[in-house]
DNA sequence: ACTCTTTTATACCGCTCGGTATTTTTATCT
DNA sequence: AGATAAAAATACCGAGCGGTATAAAAGAGT
C-alpha cells in the first residue's frame, strides 16, 4: 500500500465530510443523490461503490456533524477545569449559534429527530444515541462538580442535564426561524444564570 | 345552494383535515401526493381540483395543525382569569403530551421549521409567524399579569416567553426521540417552578 | 513494466414523483 | 325534472428518484 490509508477509506471520508452539510440542511428525504453527486463531483457509481445505499451515507453523515459539534465543544471545554466554567460553554458558544459556520445548518440532533421520529427508525436510533450521549455527558460535569465542591451537592444531574438542553435546543429552533440572534441571546443569557446559580 | 357552503369548501377541509397529521407526521418532503390520496380516499384529479398544488395543501394543513393547537391551550387557559394560573397551562399541557393524540405527532411549529427552515420559504415563513403569534400571545399574558398584579413589575414579557417556548420545544424534542416521557416531566416541572416564580 | 484487483464512470433499469388534459359524474339553480 | 355548471375520476405526461450491471480507469503488488 502506498499509505496506511486505503483509497476507498480516503474517497469514503470525502463523500462524507462533503455530503454531511447537505444532509444536515435538507434532510434526509430531501436530499437526493443527484444532491450527493454534485456536491462530491463523483459518480453514482462511485458512491454506491463505497456504500450500500443512500441510508449508510446519511447514518454516517449523521454520525461525522454530531462528532464535529461533540469536539467542538469538549475543545472548548478541556480548556478549564472548574466544572461551572465548563458548563458556561454551552451559552457561550450557542450564543454565537448563528455566526459559527460549523453549526449554521442546525443542530444535527435537532434536525435528524424531527424528520426521522416518525419515519427513518435508524436514524432516530442514532438521534437517540446522540441525545444520550450529550445527557450523560452533562450529568457527568455536574457530578464533576459537586464532587469537587463547585456545585452545591443536592443538584440533581439528570434535571439539569435536560433543562440544559431543552433551552439549547428550542432556542435554536427559533433562531432557525426567525434568522435572528434576539431569542437566542435571551435564552442563552438565562441559561448562564442558571448555570451560576449551581454554585456552592 | 343545499347548505351555505358549497360542496369544494367542503371537500376543501376535508382534505385539510385528513392530510395535517400527515405532514406533521411526515414532513412536506416526506409526503407524497399518493399519501394525500390514500388518506383522503380522494383521487389526485379531485385534490388537484380544489389546491392548486403540494405546496397549497402544505400550507394550509400547517395553519389547521397550529390553529388546533392554539385552541386546544386557549381553551384550557379562559378557564382562570389569573395570569399565573394561565401560564401554567402550558407546563401542565406539555406535561402529558406524548398522550394527547392531537399533539402525538408533535409540534408542527417544531417540526415544520426545522424541515423548511432551509429547504421551503414559504413553510418557513408560515412556521415564522406561528411562532411570532406564540410569541406574543405569551408577552400579553405577562403584561396582563403585571397589570393585574399577579406579577412582578420587573419581569420582561419577552425574556419569559423565549424561555417557556424553548423549554417546551426542547422538552419535545427530547421525549420525541427517546419516546419516554421522563426528560418531558423534568422539563415541564421546572417551567411551572419558572412561571410560580414570576409572582409577586 | 506487467498483472491483477479495486475503484470509478457510463448507461440504463423500473418506479414514483408532482402535475395535467379529458371524460364522467355529481351539485346546483331554475 | 331538466339544463348547466362544478367537481371528481381516469388516464396519462415528462422528469427525477434510488439503485445496478457493465465497461473503463486507476491502484497496488511483484
Amino acid at each position: 500500500m502506498k499509505n496506511d490509508i486505503s483509497k476507498s477509506e480516503r474517497t469514503k471520508r470525502f463523500i462524507i465530510e462533503k455530503t454531511a452539510p447537505v444532509f444536515n440542511a435538507k434532510g434526509f428525504a430531501g436530499t437526493s443523490m443527484n444532491d450527493l453527486t454534485n456536491v462530491t463531483g463523483l459518480t453514482k457509481g462511485s458512491i454506491y461503490g463505497n456504500f450500500e445505499n443512500k441510508d449508510e451515507v446519511a447514518l454516517a453523515a449523521f454520525d461525522y456533524n454530531f462528532n464535529r459539534v461533540t469536539l467542538y465543544i469538549k475543545d472548548k471545554m478541556i480548556a478549564t477545569d472548574n466544572s461551572i466554567e465548563r458548563l458556561l460553554v454551552y451559552p457561550k458558544v450557542y450564543r454565537d449559534f448563528l455566526k459559527i459556520p460549523l453549526l449554521k445548518p442546525g443542530c444535527p440532533i435537532l434536525n435528524t429527530s424531527t424528520e426521522a421520529d416518525d419515519t427513518h427508525p435508524k436514524l432516530k436510533e442514532r438521534a437517540s444515541s446522540a441525545l444520550a450521549f450529550w445527557k450523560k455527558s452533562i450529568e457527568n460535569q455536574v457530578k464533576r462538580g459537586i464532587k469537587h465542591c463547585e456545585i452545591e451537592a443536592d443538584t440533581k444531574p439528570t434535571e439539569v442535564a435536560v433543562i440544559v438542553m431543552s433551552l439549547i435546543e428550542g432556542a435554536i429552533m427559533q433562531a432557525k426561524v426567525t434568522g435572528k440572534a434576539t431569542e437566542l441571546h435571551i435564552a442563552m443569557k438565562y441559561l448562564e444564570k442558571f448555570i451560576l446559580g449551581l454554585k456552592c
